[in-house]
DNA sequence: TGGTCACTCAGTGTATACATTAATGAATCC
DNA sequence: GGATTCATTAATGTATACACTGAGTGACCA
């Protein structure tokens, strides 16, 4: 039985585009992956157009590169492309935090907050490292949509994706995230107050710490590249 | 004599986009221009294909939106989007700063910075306005440049080709800037001193004084789009 | 007169064709 | 034997062709 390469969408050029950008988090095709225009339209069942244009975004959102003559690249993430990844993030989600705390939030509001980092905790006690990793994401990407900034959101999800790969190798590199849920609850505790300078500095702990310790690892392990 | 309509770029694509980003930016192009890919195409004399991969980057970076079959439309800035628009500056710009701070810069190396200012100073005294916005963009991207993260340089100068025209748009419009001189300078001194959590908030301060006096501008002249 | 349906056609989305160019390899010369 | 140059070729960049689709228009009917 066959099935299709791509999931239907409204546009070749959107299967193409989500085709590839999956192919790329879930590491199928690995950071130095290359291949010609030619190849992945007929491994799409499309023509080379489509598949330009859905490069052309992937290009611009940084997952890869379009070498003049020889297709295009998968780009890998370097340490210096983590640390300027992750200062950035921590502007963005710092700031997210700022104006949700602002906005003094109620505690129905904040209730997807509570019910992300309790699964968190419960993953963690677990040792189901994926469901931690999926409940984490599930925390700041509800923070960060609750500050009810559209394009900053989607600025945040954009640089996330590129360092997507990165943190999902050192996950089970890293020293357990013990500390997570009790920084989580009390940033939460700063929005529930209003506590705006407060929540934008315990984002930002919490995003350094995070972003040491990944640091850390690469140094480590020696890793150039992602 | 017949002027060729772009300057000869690497690419026809390139040619293109550059075209087109230069058209919106000085506002030729106003917010809600429409135009056909093949009437862009004819006018810059090749074909629909660069045109349209030139579109897709423009549309990424949010200058123009592409409509199913109405060909490409410049979007206008509204109100609320250059909220959302100046307090990604505000986050990205005060974490440039404040990495800056942190790295002790030496007096020489600010000094691009003291001489932007200073022609800041310079074009307010002689009511030069254009010249007083021009030398405001040199200092800012100058700093950011100076921070040494390089996505989020590009980041911020592609957020700061959106509100391009709004800033230009209401420069002649919002009280004489008599203020920035200062702020400058108070921010100059806390780089100078390594002062990151200061050099942070002077930047905040100093954004969040520009960003509330456009919005009131908006807000006075009822503009609903730019 | 107003509404509905079908038809037309313009414009995109995609495929294909073609020209240009950089890389590779072979051949020749030093 | 090694290096240089020229030819070949493979892949892109651009142009063109074509099919599909949705908007607009006109005609017909109630």
């Amino acid at each position: 039985m066959k099935m299709p390469e791509i999931a239907d969408s409204a546009s070749m050029v959107d299967g193409a585009y989500q085709s590839m950008r999956r192919k790329i988090l879930d590491n199928l095709w690995a950071p130095g992956y290359q291949a010609l225009e030619q190849e992945i339209a007929l491994q799409l069942g499309m023509s080379r157009t489509p598949v330009r244009e859905a490069l052309i975004r992937l290009a611009n959102e940084g997952l890869v590169e379009v070498i003049p003559r020889r297709g295009m690249r998968v780009l890998p993430v370097s340490p210096n492309d983590m640390k300027e990844i992750y200062e950035i993030l921590t502007a963005l989600e710092c700031m997210a935090a700022e104006i949700l705390a602002a906005r003094q939030p109620t505690d129905a509001e904040l209730k997807p907050l509570v019910t992300a980092t309790k699964a968190m905790q419960k993953a963690l006690d677990k040792d189901d490292l994926d469901g931690w990793a999926a409940a984490d994401e599930l925390f700041h990407e509800r923070l960060v949509h609750m500050a009810g900034n559209k394009m900053l959101a989607d600025a945040v999800f954009s640089y996330w994706d590129r360092a997507h790969r990165a943190r999902m190798f050192t996950l089970r590199l890293r020293p357990k995230p013990i500390n997570s849920t009790q920084e989580h609850m009390a940033l939460v505790e700063r929005l529930r107050t209003g506590d705006a300078p407060g929540a934008s500095q315990a984002y930002r702990e919490h995003r350094q710490r995070a972003g040491r310790e990944l640091l850390g690892i690469f140094e480590r392990f020696r890793l150039q590249q992602m």
